[in-house]
This record gives structure tokens, C-alpha cells and sequence, in this order.
DNA sequence: AGCGCACTCTAACAAATGTTAATGCCCGTC
DNA sequence: GACGGGCATTAACATTTGTTAGAGTGCGCT
């Protein structure tokens, strides 16, 4: 059941099985959320976080004015709010963007993993770290690509992490979020959103249709995005 | 010399004489960069992590069209590159925006802090976290705030940081950045930046000359940026 | 004092992006 | 099978932001 995480941690170092077992241990109960529904609330102060085994959810914050802007997409195997273990008080909202299934781990535990077990908790560490990196890329991409580029950025990111955590079919793979929900994430106004898609599509790197993103050529998908997976850390070495 | 860097991580949570020797422990030399002097390189893969004691900093990726993003602005006791230690390689480089003066930390001796102090290591964990927090609001400043609200908050944000490694003056602090670097910050022109200062200063919340920023109107700045300090988390708490 | 240089500021125009509104399409419900 | 709602798409127009160019300003250097 905890695959997803196996395969998410275990891209940047070998976990062992006791370290496995401790991850299971940390566990409590499982939940479905459906769509819409927020995982955690902005404001709150969890005792547990969340990982996602099944589902697409998202950090977002909103404004007064009622703008929405996601601030990072979360897939199985990501803990969604590992940081609030430390950071105690969420300052931002997680939505689930899709049936979501997910498990919560006790923070009483995680901590007790932070006292008896240094490489385990290196990862976890790391994990939230990978978080960051990928904030970064999305600053970036916000402030200096072409909203095409940033597009294809996107793009060229989930199809990556989806893949190591096998949630891809080929080339492809389900995104299912809709254009004002994209344009929540890029920064940007629903017509704008679409003609932007529009433009990604017309070049003919990829197909996109029935929420499933087919990548026809990664190739130069990768380089209209600057793509560099380096930021993912996805080299398995010592940590 | 390691004050900034006490008074950075306690005030998140109290930091006992024990811990603060282990941090100064894992110091080895010191030394000063000049204004655009790269600290790290991108691409490098440090064996130190490195602490500003003086200066300011900044991350910063650079696009194959010249364009050059800011990531993050880095104050003393800040850790520019804590993250390397366990990402390994730099995804990014850092630069001096103003004379530095810098202390590095061994890889080696963060990793037996790691294995011998929790405690510690949560505080260095969530000094990343932070680290990950302020990205988040930075997203969402680019993608939904006006520019001039964006400006706004990256006033407050710079105040409060400051303040709390008593770097400010009055109402007051030093912020040694032309209009082009805030440019490379706010993912602007150069010239649209000169249009937002304007704009911020005609509202006659700040002034704002020789690199110097004074907060005329600390309540309506904060309205105006619809600053909420909580992601900073300033609150001092067992972690 | 004069020069050169980096930086700020402005103007005029071009391009990108937002807003409002309308149309068509798909799909589930009655 | 008709109806209604959410979503994608497009058009027309408004606003924001970028580009290019140049003038003004302060400051260190000779």
C-alpha cells in the first residue's frame, strides 16, 4: 500500500526494509476525499500528515479579491504537508483535485523517527527539500519563461515524477485538472490559460484531450521548457 | 560571530547552549565576496554548506535567453545552501548582492548532527521549511498579487527577516538591490519596476532612496501586500 | 573641474494578458 | 429524448507589461 512512497523516497537512496517498517508504523487510518474538498485546511495546526497513495492534490492559497493560486501539485507518494511536522501551523489550504486516497502519519511517530533513526529521517528531510527545488523551478518559470515554456515546463515535471512513481501509461498520463484550475496554477486568466494550451498544442509536442496529456515529441517538449530534471534529485546516492 | 545564525533558528524555538556549540563546531573558515561574486556555483556539488554572518544574497537560475530569475534574497543567519547537503548538487547558483561576509559549515559535521542531535536537526529541517514557506508566498505574489501589491510584500517579508536579526533601523532597513536585480525578483522589466516603485512610493506608504527603504505606513503597507506573517513562523514553540 | 559609468526615470509605441460576453459541446438527470 | 450545468473555445476590446531609446543624476576617477 505504501509503494508510492517506497518508490518516491527511494529514487535519491536505498531504503532499507526496516526503514520501510518504521514508515509503515507511522501510519494511522486511510480516507477518500473527493474532488474539491480540501485534505487540510489552511489555518489549522494537524497532528498527522498527509500522504497521497491514490489522486492529485494541491497547496494553494487564496486572496482577498478571490484569486486562487496553486502553489504546488501533489502526487501518489508525496506527503502533502510533511512540513507542517515542524512548521506546526498551516499557512496555506491542500485540495484534493481528484478522488483522492489517502493515509495519515502520526507526527508523534515521525518525531520518534527523527530521535532513533538519522538516514530515514535524512529522507524525509530530503523529500521536503525536493518540495523546495520544485517551488523554485516554478518561480522561475513564472518569472522569466514564456507562459508556452512554463506550460511545457509543467508538463515535462509531472509526466517525470508521475513516472517514478508509475502512474504513467506510455507517453502519457492522466492530468485531471480543468483550464480555470491550470490557470490557477500558471498564474494566469481562464481565456489566456486556453489560448496558451492552444499554442502548445498547435507546435505538436503534445496531444491533449479527455484530461490525458500524450507527449508526441519529448524530445522538444524538453527544450521549449528548458527542461533540467537535475532540481528533482531523482540520482541515487548516499544521503 | 554565529549571533545572526542563534538568533535566525531560536526564534522558532529555543536553542540550548549544547546546541549552539555543535553548530559552531561544524564551522570551519571564514571568508568575504565581493558584489556579483558567485558564493556557489551552479552545478557545483558542495561539501560545505554555506552561513551569511553579514551581506546579502540571492539565488538565482539564469535562462538560455539571458533572462536571470531571483529565487530567494538571502540575510545574515541564513544558510544559503543548507539544502545542498543533502541534494548534493546545485540546481541553482548563489550571488553577493552586497559584500558578504560568509562562515562554512562541514558537510561531515552537519551529518553527525544529525545523528547525534534531533533536537538540532529539527531546527535546521525547518529552517529549509521556512525556506520552502517563503517560496510558496513568492508563487503566489507572482501569479495573483498586483505588482505593486507583490512589491509591497516583499517589503514586509524583508522588514520582518531583517528585524529579526536586528538588521533594521527604526522603520527602516538597507536594501542594497538596483531597480534591475528587484527586477530579476519580481520577474519584471526593468522599466515596469521603475513604474511599481513609483506607484509604491506615490501611495506614501514607504520612501524609498539610496538603497535605503523606510516604512512610512507599516499598517496600510501590510494591508496593501495583505501580508500575514504566519508563514515566517516566528512563534516561538517545541519543535 | 571634467569624464565616464552605472543607475534612475520618462516617453512612445508594441506586444502580451485580462475582461466580458457569447457560442458550442459533452454529459448526466429527469 | 429534452434540459441544464460545467467546461472549452472564440471574439472584441481594455489594461498591463515589455521594448527601445534617450535624457537626467550621482559619483568615483583622473
Amino acid at each position: 500500500m505504501l509503494e508510492p512512497l517506497y518508490l518516491n523516497l527511494g529514487q535519491h537512496d536505498a531504503l532499507s526494509d526496516a526503514e520501510k517498517a518504521l514508515l509503515a508504523g507511522a501510519m494511522t487510518f486511510e480516507r477518500h476525499f473527493a474532488i474539491g474538498q480540501d485534505i487540510v485546511a489552511s489555518g489549522s495546526r494537524p497532528t498527522y500528515s498527509t500522504l497521497i497513495l491514490d489522486g492529485l492534490a494541491a497547496r494553494y492559497k487564496v486572496l482577498e479579491n478571490g484569486g486562487r493560486q496553486f502553489t504546488s501539485l501533489q502526487v501518489p507518494g508525496d506527503f502533502v504537508d510533511l512540513h507542517a511536522f515542524l512548521l506546526k501551523t498551516m499557512d496555506h489550504g491542500i485540495v484534493a483535485l481528484s478522488p483522492c486516497h489517502v493515509i495519515f502519519a502520526e507526527h508523534s511517530r515521525l518525531r520518534a523517527i527523527t530521535e532513533e533513526a538519522p538516514h530515514l529521517t535524512r529522507l524525509l528531510w530530503l523529500d521536503t527539500l525536493v518540495d523546495g527545488a520544485i517551488h523554485r523551478e516554478w518561480i522561475v518559470a513564472m518569472g522569466r519563461r514564456s507562459k508556452t515554456s512554463h506550460l511545457a515546463h509543467l508538463v515535462c515535471e509531472l509526466f517525470v515524477r508521475l513516472q517514478v512513481v508509475e502512474r504513467t501509461n506510455g507517453m502519457s498520463f492522466h492530468l485531471p485538472l480543468s483550464q480555470a484550475e491550470l490557470a490557477d496554477v500558471l498564474g494566469l486568466s481562464v481565456v489566456h490559460m486556453n489560448r496558451v494550451i492552444g499554442a502548445l498544442r498547435k507546435v505538436g509536442v503534445v496531444s491533449w484531450a479527455n484530461h490525458t496529456v500524450t507527449i508526441l515529441d519529448w524530445h522538444r517538449l524538453q527544450e521549449i521548457a528548458e527542461f533540467d530534471p537535475t532540481y528533482l534529485s531523482m540520482m541515487r546516492e548516499p544521503r
